[in-house]
DNA sequence: AAAACTGTTCTACTAAGAATAGAACAAAGG
DNA sequence: CCTTTGTTCTATTCTTAGTAGAACAGTTTT
């Protein structure tokens, strides 16, 4: 796993790190039973705190995209992440929202917009 | 102008406030040269404290929305928005690219995604 | 001219979140 | 037996968000 954190960024440490482990099932590069290095592992890794990684497993798990086996270890979660549901699919649409709004402000056409997302996928779908 | 606050989120209400304006740029609610009411009227009616309307309006004002003119008031800019800068696309990306991540992890396809991004801009460009 | 209204600035306080730190625990693994 | 695992606890520091009240200097209205 290649994680870079921006330290000066509004988004949380936490947050970037539970990010760019998403990114990293969306791309295959991490794969349904893999395991995540410990908390403590991790965090001498990133030079971050302990409780830190803890944080991010733990919003993770929350979500169902890791499994947390008590004292043994994390897991990306087998067989695969769930499908979305209908809160899902409402959570993501009342995340993106405001983003496509701002974007339609600043005189991006449709098809503009539409073109940034296509390219924003495809550089998840690539494994680098 | 109709907004709509949920005191409960995680998104701070300086931020909804500042969202819901935007939207109301997107759709043409609110257009170029309209006037939007005074931080202390406008606190008064969405409940809430002078300070964080002012602090939405500056949050709007450094993006380039609107124009606070000193001691008169606060009108969208005049001529529409700027046109988005190689900088914005950028940071629109940036802002994408977690919440589709997650999608894909959600097994959404890249279709079911395009389709979620057309209903949310079909949405915002209805006028209410 | 007086009054009301405008955004601005200042101090002040509370509350919550983020991040770090260190210590200790119980269970699993080698 | 010893290391490693996630967990839990207390503690501290820093920042942000939100509210509050007062005062100021212009603008607009009456």
């Amino acid at each position: 796993m290649f994680i870079e954190i921006e330290p000066d960024s509004t988004v949380p440490i936490y947050l970037q790190l539970a990010q760019q482990i998403i990114e990293g099932v969306a791309k295959g590069t991490l794969k349904p039973g893999d395991s995540l290095p410990s908390v403590r592992s991790f965090a001498a890794d990133l030079g971050m705190n302990m409780h830190t990684v803890n944080k991010a497993y733990h919003y993770l798990e929350e979500k169902e995209f890791i499994q947390i086996v008590q004292k043994k270890g994390v897991v990306i979660h087998e067989k695969g992440v769930r499908k979305a549901t209908a809160t899902d699919r409402q959570r993501l649409t009342k995340e993106m929202r405001p983003i496509l709004a701002e974007a339609l402000c600043l005189q991006l056409s449709q098809e503009d917009i539409e073109l940034l997302v296509k390219e924003i996928i495809l550089d998840l779908k690539e494994v680098k």
